[in-house]
DNA sequence: TCTATATTAAACCAATTAGTTATCAACTAT
DNA sequence: ATAGTTGATAACTAATTGGTTTAATATAGA
């Protein structure tokens, strides 16, 4: 699977999303993370292993402990994809919007000039 | 489930990132959408139906044509989501890092100050 | 060495997903 | 009316996902 795919499908699960939540107060023990949640240990570990191979979360080794940190970098490649849609979404940036705020201007203000 | 949820589940397919791709070119039939894929018209259709229903895709209906439009707005979402982690990769954000820089710039140009 | 703790792995299950083919519905045009 | 086009739906399958429980592994401490 391509690393957008992996990444993207890591973040679409709420509980996934909640684990790296708290990873961002802190690096955590798979014990810590599942405390919050009503799903067996088990369970969580298996999250933490989807979040692990897409690189969002890595871990450490003391004593008996993994204890995981999250990595942020994959959310880069993400959000630069959601960024080249940001046109779609900010009106203004479209044909039929840019039209309509240039005669909205040209009314409000004659023969003002564009920002 | 939770629209964010949705919206990036819906985004972590090549599939679907491709028939949003192709949207974001202009409106376009099923059949225009398909044409570039080998699986079938009717595989497609599912995809869009879930891009639907993520609501990333709104459909008219023109005679038998059921035309499809992208509707960015959801993705909003989710890059405020991934914007909420942005500290996280840009490194100079982190307190290792920074003391990093700091150490690098003291010894490639001692008693400069920090930009 | 024995026991407790932390975590993973294995085996299993139900639900979902991504695909198929075949059929149905809506509309056009002859 | 009938045939052709466009697309959705149904029924099916194989693979994946998210969960379970039970066992295995690794380490710490008595």
């Amino acid at each position: 699977m391509d690393t957008l795919s992996a990444t993207l499908s890591a973040l679409a699960d709420p509980t996934r999303r909640g684990l790296l939540a708290q990873l961002a107060l802190g690096e955590a023990t798979v014990g810590d993370l599942a405390e919050p949640y009503e799903m067996s240990l088990a369970a969580v570990s298996k999250h933490l292993k989807v979040l692990e191979h897409a690189g969002l979360v890595t871990r450490g080794r003391t004593a008996q402990y993994r204890p995981c940190r999250l990595d942020a970098k994959p959310m880069k490649e993400a959000l630069d994809y959601l960024s080249s849609y940001r046109r779609f979404w900010e009106e203004n940036f479209s044909r039929l919007d840019a039209l309509l705020e240039e005669m909205k201007a040209d009314t409000e203000n004659p023969g003002k000039d564009r920002t």
